[in-house]
DNA sequence: AGCACGCCGACT
DNA sequence: GTCGGCGTGCTC
């Protein structure tokens, strides 16, 4: 057949398939109409797959290609799953993250949409009459014998309820259809929602008062229906009313109640109730940044601000009032807010100014919870997302303002198989839609600020804290001139702790390493104890009396001796967490701590609690990781003591003296929130150096103006662009050498872009900080350019055709772009 | 991702 | 001699 330039074509998105989209014919059966954000039934080799359509007009590119086009066999979807704006975002972040489409697709959407239809198998007449027949042969292999006898047994069944038998089956299976003893059909999963149904309770009439004064149960629930205005869910009058399900019924059969069962959606188990708290007076500050942003919510137009507030300044009102416009001109708004801030007073402000309306995205959302969170939000009505990084993939519809709070935070950079960063995504979907964006922080990121510079962003500032709270005092504290156990507490810190006990006050204590001690030394051989499949030293966990790797979750048990010499004892070096609070109570017989970290926060619950708790005064003394720095009010703290400032600025990367003015300035952000004033205490072995030097001063504007000029001077970003490509294998060999060709490719390609006038430059490759992890040995090479279109192209050019390469058959390569971590 | 094809060890 | 292990390679 001769190839037809009218036949019409999509491009596809295989679920499970190949990395690349695929085309397919459109039969006219399915013409007229747009086929794309809608999942299709496709043929792919010899089995069937769902897509989702891409695209629709594309060109297809070779007439090779257009030989083997099949059709599309069906269309599973009524309408897009997409809003428009989500898809040509993913498409977007395809090209520049290196990822491929399916991919992020599949990231993009819940698990229930991706799955195949599944292939049910039952007995025919002729089988069952074949195989109840005494006298046949046996098969041989176990698990045709199971197959049989399942068959035999079950009416009918899937694929699934087969996975677990053993060998043999599969073929048997082929043979018995062959025979026609067995038949097979497709079926859909079911698509509809899993939503549960809510049973709400109407009152319709009063029954009589003499009845009423009878039984308090019954006055009560009356109470209770009435205060809510008539209408109540029959579970929350069960929660407040005993022997609620008693009077519904009776109620409802008098006819004084109708119970009507309507489907609702589940929420998200975090939801919780809260009064709005009194509505305040912005101060005049608040008014004027107000006044700044509000223009582009009203008529809506691509703006990205950055509300650069100190800490307590009131940046939650100005989000809080700005999502109020967007939602009451009837546009949706997105908040995204850290990992760690979720579950937090902010959810709880958001969810009393806006109930219903607001939908709180995170990754622990149960997968059903999940699917109705996307099926609520492509239905359309207006919402509230609040949620964390993947929020920015939800598929809000008619989106009107974009917010990233605490826009400078790390948990927005996804650190694995699809590496982006929300806050970029958030700008660039509001680009897409054509809506502000605010960036909001007290210690914006240079790459932000230096936006602002250039003019691509407006700077709106909040210099003061509301009600005029003072800034904290902060003093520094050299490490060096403290040995032994003065180590962990240094004694003006430890002063400093029993004056604030003393004074009734609070008090938290820093420290990003968690566990007893960082790791175990033999005393007479001198090994460290390693975990088996990372480079990384093994940390002590007291209270699980176990060692344990942070990156790959391995644990083992302590060992009595030296494993490496037989003939030593193994000591704990270093520390962390646990052992701080075992100081504290140790130093303060009495005192109350709390630690909050991974190890004792098993779940958001048990964080909230604690959190709770802390500000409730049930403890004098928080000790923790990251998870306390952030966003939490606690107006009773007045101390906050960094244990050890240096631990950050450790990291060998470009970023650590901007990721560490940040962490101390957020730290001492903490500090005096309510009307005592607070005070830092900052630990460290490098009093002198500028980032402490900058935090200690609470200058962070002197502290930016300083980094980058060093940044311009050392061509780092924000000045030029770099991606990091992670080379990784399971042998080291291998994965060394196919670093080190990586290497010459690269410098072999940037002779060739450079002779096109686009200049870059290639570091490395090295072996990355961290050299194994889970079981896979790491290397990183870094590119970088002056342009982001100048870094795409010349990453195009190294990666173009690595996969036919005989050096990368076992080792994969990632590409990092805008990277965060060197690790 | 599946599922083919394809080339080497333990069984009839 | 077969059955079946899982190593590469393609799917519009």
């Amino acid at each position: 057949m001769t190839p037809s330039a009218h036949v019409p074509v999509a491009l596809c998105a295989v679920f499970r398939g190949p990395s690349d989209c695929l085309h397919y014919r459109i039969p006219c059966r399915f013409g007229g109409v747009d086929l794309v954000g809608r999942r299709v039934l496709v043929p792919l080799g010899n089995r069937e797959s769902v897509a989702l359509v891409v695209d629709t007009d594309d060109q297809v590119p070779e007439e090779a290609v257009q030989e083997k086009l099949k059709d599309i066999l069906a269309v599973v979807d009524d309408e897009s799953l997409f809003p428009r704006d989500l898809l040509t975002l993913c498409r977007w972040m395809s090209t520049y993250y290196f990822h491929p489409l399916p991919l992020v697709l599949e990231t993009v959407l819940p698990a229930s949409l991706l799955s195949r239809p599944q292939r049910w198998y039952r007995l025919t007449a002729e089988g069952r009459a074949a195989l109840l027949e005494g006298s046949r042969e046996e098969p041989k292999t176990l698990g045709a014998r199971i197959l049989e006898s399942v068959l035999r047994h079950k009416e009918e069944f899937s694929l699934k309820d087969l996975e677990t038998l053993p060998k043999g089956w599969k073929s048997h299976l082929k043979r018995l259809e062959s025979l026609g003893w067995v038949t097979q059909d497709d079926r859909w999963p079911s698509l509809e929602p899993s939503s549960k149904t809510l049973k709400l309770v109407v009152l319709k009439q009063d029954p009589p008062e003499k009845r009423v004064s009878a039984s308090p149960h019954l006055r009560r629930f009356l109470t209770v229906l009435r205060d809510s205005g008539g209408t109540c869910p029959l579970g929350d009058l069960r929660r407040l009313v005993p022997q609620a399900s008693y009077w519904a019924k009776k109620l409802s059969a008098e006819g004084v109640i109708v119970v009507e069962e309507r489907e609702v959606l589940r929420e998200s188990p975090l939801a919780q109730d809260l009064d709005p708290g009194p509505a305040y007076e912005l101060t005049l500050e608040q008014k004027a940044a107000m006044e700044v942003m509000e223009g582009a919510v009203v008529s809506p137009s691509f703006r990205p601000f950055v509300l650069y507030g100190v800490t307590g300044s009131g940046k939650t009102e100005i989000y809080l009032r700005l999502v109020e416009k967007a939602v009451d001109l009837g546009r949706s708004a997105l908040v995204l807010v850290p990992e760690i801030a979720l579950s937090t007073q902010l959810e709880a402000v958001f969810r009393a100014r806006f109930g219903e309306a607001l939908a709180v995205w995170h990754s622990g959302l149960a997968s059903g919870v999940r699917d109705d969170q996307w099926r609520k939000m492509a239905s359309g009505r207006p919402a509230v997302i609040l949620g964390v990084r993947s929020a920015v993939l939800s598929p809000v519809k008619n989106l009107g303002l974009v917010i990233v709070d605490e826009e400078h935070d790390g948990s927005y950079k996804q650190e694995e198989r699809f590496r982006y960063h929300a806050r970029d995504m958030a700008v660039m979907r509001a680009r897409i839609v054509g809506v502000p964006v605010i960036l909001g922080s007290a210690t914006p990121s240079l790459q932000t600020l230096y936006h602002c510079r250039t003019g691509r962003y407006t700077l709106v500032t909040l210099l003061k804290r509301v009600e005029d709270r003072p800034l904290p005092h902060i003093e520094i504290v050299d490490m060096r001139r403290h040995r032994g156990p003065f180590r962990v507490l240094s004694p003006e810190l430890h002063k400093a702790l029993h004056e604030t006990i003393e004074a009734d006050g609070q008090a938290m204590l820093f420290l990003n390493r968690r566990g007893f001690a960082s790791f175990f030394l033999c005393r007479t051989c001198g090994s460290v104890l390693q975990c088996p499949h990372c480079a990384v030293s093994l940390t002590y966990h007291q209270s699980l009396e176990r060692l344990l790797c942070h990156y790959c979750g391995h644990e083992e048990p302590i060992p009595e001796g030296c494993p490496v010499c037989f003939k030593g004892n193994m000591i704990p070096f270093g520390f962390g967490t646990e052992r701080v609070e075992e100081e504290v109570r140790q130093q303060f017989p009495g005192v109350r701590t709390l630690r909050v970290d991974r190890d004792a926060m098993t779940c958001s619950a048990k964080l909230v609690r604690a959190l709770d708790a802390f500000r409730c005064r049930k403890a004098h003394v928080m000790v923790g990781t990251q998870m306390i720095t952030k966003g939490h009010d606690f107006p009773n703290v007045t101390l906050v003591g960094v244990i050890n400032a240096d631990t950050s600025l450790q990291i060998s990367d470009f970023r650590s003296g901007e990721i560490t003015a940040q962490l101390l300035m957020q730290v001492a952000g903490r500090a005096g929130r309510g009307e005592k004033p607070g005070r830092v205490i900052i630990q460290t072995y490098n009093p002198n150096h500028y980032v402490i030097q900058a935090a200690a001063a609470l200058d962070y504007d002197q502290f930016c103006e300083s980094e980058l000029s060093s940044r311009r001077s050392l061509q780092y970003p924000p000045f030029t662009r770099m991606a990091r490509l992670l080379i990784t294998g399971p042998q080291q060999a291998s994965t060394a050498h196919a670093a080190m060709e990586l290497g010459r490719i690269a410098r072999e390609k940037k002779a060739d872009v450079e002779s096109q006038g686009v200049p870059v430059a290639v570091l490395g490759p090295a072996p990355a900080p961290l050299q194994k992890l889970k079981k896979r040995f790491r290397y990183n090479l870094y590119v970088k350019a002056w342009q982001a279109r100048d870094l795409q192209i010349f990453l195009e050019k190294v990666l173009e055709g690595l996969s036919q390469h005989g050096a990368f058959k076992a080792v994969s390569v990632a590409v990092d772009r805008d990277p965060v971590s060197s690790l």
